[in-house]
DNA sequence: CCTACCGATCGGTAGG
DNA sequence: CCTACCGATCGGTAGG
């Protein structure tokens, strides 16, 4: 009997668009939610000035996340899938692992420049906000945190692999002062300091070129 | 008429005790505030929480402390004050530029390891969590964070002239990858992550190291 | 029996 | 150094 209709999806037995606009709702309180908690932090966020920003109750942002432990992990994970969306996914697979791991680093420092947060990069922010409060946001912030670390050391290995990376770099090492460099950056953003935040992008920038066999880069490999 | 007693100070006019216990009260409280706001941030010190943790009336730290952000610098500078004592104070003058430099660092590292506070250092911790929120607080922050950086700053550089460091080093670019190596064991730590711990206070070490002149240290100069 | 949203209010606690 | 309050706001939940 029922065929397609026009504005419900199959996969959506409910035709009268509650469950769409449950998702139209889930994406303004989480937009308005990063916009918050990039600033104030994870903890600095609440329920009902979410609510009043928006101008809807606080029983809709209550109904749509549960509690306020579940909105905090699911702003964390919206920040995340934005940043990943900037960073992680515009790049092709076809590049060579080495341009790769320079490029993964390069659109971080855009997007931090871009001001995407007005905070700087969230999984920082938050690494350092829970570093001390174990619980599931915690647990969360490590995820976030080790999957990111994850693919700047399997892109470096893969290249280290394939001889475009020399045999005697740590990747580990490698990784370790790419990230340092990347939280002090986010901080500087934050707090308006360009030069230390150009100073981040430049060190990080020449420590991966420093690392690169073959091919002089044009910003040279004068990592002191 | 008065002499010297032997419980009160020349410069305390009031003989009753009232000054004295209200210094005990203070250190008492910021003791207290310091454990807190190393785990739960700045924004997280509460002044309830506080009095009923050490058994006191609200009344009575607000009457010591006036609001609640004079209590937060308070609490920040308290907490500084001990990171102060521990990393900077023990370094006799006398020393070469070069070792206080390595000195510095090493203390610092020891002063962590030692966890003093349970969430590494306030230094650190205070900066990422107000980055993105200016005020007074942030101020503060800023103010003691350069002190640090112009400390390390100052003695690498008249390490420098004395032809302790290599002329080609730029100072600042040694003393920002030296803070980014700090924030980012600060976290490890807390967080218990002692591999990453371990392997920043190596890479401080052996960064310093790269950039001495002449004496071979035992630690080597094998910067990658 | 489900979801989405409302106005109102729960018990507690915030800074002052 | 205390109790006693205030205007407000917290996270969360009631009935409709």
């Amino acid at each position: 009997m029922r065929k397609f209709g026009a504005l419900t999806e199959p996969t959506d037995r409910i035709e009268d668009g509650r469950r769409r606009r449950g998702a139209q709702s889930r994406a303004i309180i989480l937009s308005r939610a990063i916009e918050i908690s990039s600033i104030e932090g994870l903890e600095g966020l609440t329920i009902g000035r979410l609510a009043s920003d928006i101008g809807i109750s606080k029983g809709n942002i209550t109904v749509l996340f549960a509690d306020k432990e579940a909105l905090q992990i699911a702003t964390l994970d919206a920040a995340v899938k934005v940043f990943s969306a900037k960073v992680v996914a515009p790049l092709a697979d076809d590049k060579e692992p080495s341009e790769r791991l320079q490029a993964f680093c390069g659109n971080w420092f855009d997007y931090i420049e871009q001001r995407v947060f007005a905070g700087g990069c969230m999984l920082y922010g938050t690494s350092s906000e829970y570093r001390a409060r174990p619980g599931k946001i915690q647990d969360r912030v490590n995820y976030h945190k080790n999957a990111w670390t994850k693919l700047l050391s399997a892109t470096a290995s893969e290249a280290q692999r394939r001889g475009q990376i020399r045999h005697d770099i740590d990747v580990d090492q490698l990784v370790f002062e790419l990230t340092s460099f990347q939280a002090a950056a986010s901080i500087a953003a934050a707090l308006g300091d360009q030069p230390t935040f150009l100073r981040a992008r430049r060190t990080s920038r020449e420590r991966i070129a420093g690392t690169i066999l073959g091919t002089e880069t044009k910003e040279g490999a004068t990592h002191q």
